[in-house]
DNA sequence: AAAATATTTTAACGAACGTTCGATTAATCA
DNA sequence: TGATTAATCGAACGTTCGTTAAAATATTTT
């Protein structure tokens, strides 16, 4: 008698299949923004027929929570790992900005519907993403904290200062253009010294 | 024989009507998006018939429009008169974040609305706006500019600081909640000495 | 090859959407 | 008051949407 378990690893092929589906979604989900984006035009650019889909996702939001779950993980993942590495509250900063950019240029489609869509999601599939995002913001948060206590500097409120960098970061996607602007060096450098400098005390 | 013109002033209720009608519209998308967003939900709000609206406005994107264009146009105008009267590139700078942010809080439907659904109009209606936007864009970017020639800072890019300095802005609709959050005065400060000391050289 | 499972398809459902039409009421003017 | 215009209304149109059911095909397993 076989097994009647799930079988997470026998159909390899359903979770590369999952993971392109998700891909096209992003892109259009991008493009369009989640509403106005139908499961439809998903569907076409997939190749495949319209509920096919439901094979792999039960409802349309269940896509946008799928890609914004793993995003944000990955976000928080990396960064946790940085953090463990490095110890110099600077450092750690300009290794933040360097992962969430190279991550933004690698995904954009990605990273702009969970910059755009934070607030789509309902019920649970709105709180399990928000678990994350709060744990990848405190993380950030953290190093803040560290760089105003180095820098003696208190005028500046943590949670304020924080917001604004995830701020420039989130906003990017508005005006970023890949064909025209700069590297993800660049734009590390310019956002990390701005916003390091931005920390210090204030000359008065 | 009457006069067959317009008569634009001959019907104050109507432009009364009209703002109101924006008003609530404003708030409708704010609080679910524009697409999600329907026109029956903004009649009901109104208190008004579905087709009443329709007389007002030929289509759902024209009151986006109207939101976006009477936003913008506000928000540049006054900025224009406040750099007219002062000379200094820091206060114009703290007189830019200032206005920002008081309108914001006047109107956080409106601003949001702005922010959140900046590249869902389409053909002139986006152009009409795009062209206020840009005028806002250049006037900030200008005293930026100023600030930076004036710290001798050449390691930034005018373009990148001054789109963060929006991306900050921008970002606030997403977690300002205006009963637990600052007061408009703490916010401008707090952004403005956190960009303001970004736009100086680097200590290397 | 036969059986069992995995994947895709065609077709349709009911609901909600933006918009329009024609008639009706309210306000203004002669 | 009667005539003209302004404003609102109920009802419907055609389209698109997310989702589902049942059948058909492809793949894997026995």
């Amino acid at each position: 008698m076989t097994t009647t378990t799930p079988d997470i690893e026998k159909k390899p092929q359903y979770q590369k299949r999952l993971r392109e589906i998700l891909k096209i979604s992003a892109r259009v989900f991008a493009e369009e923004g989640y509403e106005k984006a139908s499961i439809r035009k998903i569907a076409a650019e997939l190749g495949k027929s319209l509920s096919a889909l439901y094979y792999y996702v039960q409802t349309k939001e269940e896509l946008l929570y799928l890609i914004q779950l793993e995003t944000f993980s990955s976000l928080a993942d990396e960064l946790n790992k940085l953090v463990e590495k490095n110890d110099d509250p600077i450092q750690r900063l300009h290794l933040m900005v360097e992962n969430h950019l190279s991550h933004f240029l690698k995904h954009i489609d990605e990273l702009k519907v969970c910059a755009h869509e934070m607030e789509t999601l309902t019920g649970n599939h709105y709180i399990q993403v928000l678990v994350v995002r709060r744990r990848y913001f405190r993380t950030t948060r953290s190093i803040v904290t560290d760089i105003l206590r180095q820098y003696g500097n208190a005028d500046l409120d943590v949670n304020l200062a924080t917001l604004n960098l995830f701020g420039m970061l989130n906003w990017i996607y508005m005006w970023y253009d890949p064909d025209l602007n700069s590297s993800a060096e660049e734009l590390t450098n310019q956002i990390f010294r701005l916003f390091l400098n931005g920390l210090r005390m204030n000359k008065t």
